[in-house]
Parts: structure tokens; C-alpha cells; sequence
DNA sequence: TCAATATCTCAGCCAATCCTCAGCAAAGTG
DNA sequence: CACTTTGCTGAGGATTGGCTGAGATATTGA
């Protein structure tokens, strides 16, 4: 599935690309306004994803003259926070939904997925790995039909590390899709966070030293 | 596929052409900012492998300066440790990735592969030799479905090999690729390893005395 | 507002890994 | 065979990576 960011900030638009490609998504890139219009008028996107202050350009704009010229695909528009009128303008102008800077990045992805309205059997809401059942919807973990507290940031980790099964994470990649870009964590946090998962869900998260983390049933 | 190296260390400079010949890229080569933003705007290159510090003109002005031409050749920016905040300035500056010296050469192999985004089935991530098969997505390397645990370093040596097939690698290639420039480790390290792998992994890794080692089935 | 909870850093510990060394084995040579 | 060169390997010290308890700071909720 295609999509186009455009966004002047390249660490973020950087950061962006590599992430949804991690996701199998293909991306393509506009550093601003006019670019990404082209873009967007030239090719075709499962969804846009667009910066609101852009140079040329700005999003607003871009939307607006897309939506005239009868281009409907789905928009995710990057604000700034603070900007609350923004948000307001940003869905006025055309846009499907907006997601307030500095964003975690598994934050656009959830919304990125709910936008290509992949039918719900697609973007799986319940995941299981071996005995644990995590629901995306209600925020809930089972264990053997027991239910586990989690605070926010362990529920992230763990849906994160749920929906790669059988792939090894480093620490880096935790941080990059857990933490927002500003954010700046050490790898220490993340083995603090991996420790209290283990804690409450003993057996089932797996070191694999020098590479990153992995979960699975007890080898 | 061309690349261009901008690096002011002719040792390093040196080291990266010879090693991204050996891997079939055509490298040019410029020792100070001023040359290295001349050949990127006349030449067309599939990746630009940047170092931050740099005479006449650093790393982050050269990148900008590409980008404002509106050049946008994908960017890997060599930073020096503890230059932390050059990281961000670098990424900001339009680069799309970066590394950390001292990096070991496969480490910016694996960077510039991703960089010229051959699509996924171009990078080999599954590499086969005899009935043994070494994933690089998720690091797990099977002999006949059975996991063997390596360590990191283990990994980087077989992995190594096993790109090269029916090639015969010279200890001094090998060093030169698994472990950074600054490392300076002995070829009898390289013995040790290949020792370690053999316990693992036994008749599959064949010396040739004089030359080095090459991986493949028993004779 | 105050207490409970959550987030994140830090320092110290332990164990896996890295790398060197020295002695031995095997291969090559006259 | 004697001698040299090259490679192999067990031992062990140094280094690194990962885990954890403690605590400082921020956030949430009554």
C-alpha cells in the first residue's frame, strides 16, 4: 500500500518513512506544499499524510485544492500543538482526521490503519500470543481469562511487541515507535519497562542479548 | 550503482571505497565539504555518504545547500561519538539517516542497502547455504529447523560468509568488515571466532591455509 | 491540595561475550 | 625427518550488556 508524507521536517519525515516501511507500507516523500500537491494529484495514495506549516504551501491549502479537484483520498494532518484552531481548519479544509505534534509514532500508525479502512479482520484488534489475549479496543490484557493492570506505556510496549510475533526488537526500534521523537529516552528505560512486564506477565518476553527483545511462548 | 563519499580521513575514505567496490558500487570520492557538494550537484548518485566534520564547508551546510538545489539524493551523515546534538542537527539538516563513528563497515553497508531501498526481495534477508539458513530480519539462524543460539559477533562472521558463497575470505577481509576501523584486532581473533562457529555449526566452514575461510557444504 | 501512580534515570551487580595469549597440532618444505 | 609456517583451542582477564532496587520528578485523580 502506497502513501505520501509531506512534511519539511526531514528528521521527522525520515523517521516517518522508515517506520511505515518497517509496516510494509511503500512511502513516498514532499518536502513541501507544491511538491506534495504534484504528488498527490500525479500518483495514487491510500492516504496522505500532511503537515499543516509547510514552505510553498501550506496544508491546509494542499487539501483544499485536492478535495476541488475531486481527489478524495484520506488525509492525516500533522499540527502542531497548541494550534487548536489549526485542528478545527485542518478538518474544515478536507481532512479525514489530524494527530497533534509531537506524536508517538505508533500513535499515526494506529490512525494511518484506521484511515486505509482495512475491514476490522485486517488491522487485528485482539492479539494473542500463547495464553495472553490483548485488546486493542477496550485496552484490556488476559491472561487465562484473568485480566492484568497495566499502566500506558506497558500496554504500548506490549501491543507493540505483540504484533511481532517472532521478530526481535532492538531497543532503538522500541523507542522509535513507542516514545515520540522528541522524547530522547535511554535504552535503559526500555529494559526498566520489558522488567515490569515480566513482572506481571512472567515467561513470556525473551532476551535475545546484543539484538533486542522478542516475545513467545517459554522456549 | 554510483555513491559518492565525502570524508576528509583518507584512511576512512579509503577503506569505504575499497570495501563498496568489492560489493559492486562505483565510488567517487571527495575529501572536503566545498568538493563534495561540487560532485554531488553535478553527478547523479544513488546515495551520499556524508561525514559531519569536513574542511572548507561541514556536513550539515553541504546537506542544506543539496537541498535547497533541491537535490535530493538520500543522505547518510557520518557523525562522530558524543556528538549527540549532531545527530538532530544532522537529521534536520535534510540528511535521511545516520552512523555513529567508529562504525564497523557492515554496519554501513547495511544502511546504504536500506538507503537505495532495493525493495525487499532485492536484499536477500534470508540466506541459505547448504541446510543451514540465517534470517537477518529477525536474526535466527536454523539448521535443519533446529536454533542455534549465536552471539552477536558470531552472527556478524556467519553472516558474512554466507554472503559470499564459493568465496574465499581472507582474515584481513574479514576483520575489515565485522569490526570497526579503530578496533585493530589480531587475525588470530578471527580463528577464535571461526572455532566458535565450528562448535556450533559444525562441517560447514572450510580453511584454506594461506588464504582464509569459505563457507559450504563438506568436501 | 495531597496522595497515589506512573515515568524515567541512575548506580551497582552479575553474567555473557569479547579478545588475547600461549602451547599444541597440522601442513608445507627442503 | 627436522624445521618452519599456519591454524586451532583452552584458559582467563577485560569489557559490555542487561537486570534491578532506589529514588527524583511528573501526572493523575480524589
Amino acid at each position: 500500500m502506497r502513501l505520501l508524507v509531506v512534511e519539511d521536517e526531514h528528521k521527522i519525515a525520515a523517521a516517518l518513512k522508515k517506520g511505515l516501511e518497517q509496516e510494509n507500507y511503500a512511502v513516498d516523500l514532499a518536502y513541501d506544499g507544491e511538491e506534495g500537491y504534484d504528488f498527490a494529484s500525479t500518483e495514487d495514495y491510500a492516504v496522505i499524510i500532511l503537515d499543516l506549516m509547510l514552505p510553498k504551501m501550506d496544508g491546509v491549502t494542499v487539501c483544499k485544492k485536492l478535495r476541488e479537484d475531486n481527489i478524495h483520498t484520506p488525509i492525516l494532518m500533522l499540527t502542531a500543538k497548541g494550534e487548536l484552531d489549526d485542528k478545527v481548519s485542518g478538518l474544515n479544509s478536507g481532512a479525514d482526521d489530524y494527530l497533534t505534534k509531537p506524536f508517538a509514532f505508533a500513535e499515526l500508525l494506529a490512525r494511518v490503519k484506521a484511515l486505509t479502512r482495512r475491514p476490522k479482520h485486517t488491522t487485528q484488534t485482539k492479539l494473542k500470543v500463547a495464553d495472553l489475549t490483548l485488546n486493542t479496543n477496550n485496552y484490556e490484557v488476559k491472561r487465562n481469562a484473568k485480566v492484568i493492570q497495566l499502566s500506558k506505556k506497558e500496554f504500548a510496549l506490549l501491543e507493540y511487541l505483540m504484533r511481532h510475533p517472532n521478530t526481535i526488537l532492538s531497543k532503538d526500534q522500541i523507542i522509535a515507535h513507542i516514545w515520540d521523537y522528541e522524547a530522547d529516552v535511554l535504552p535503559n528505560t526500555v529494559e526498566v519497562y520489558i522488567g515490569y512486564l515480566r513482572r506481571k506477565l512472567p515467561n513470556l518476553i525473551h532476551t535475545i542479548r546484543g539484538f533486542g527483545y522478542k516475545i513467545g511462548e517459554a522456549k
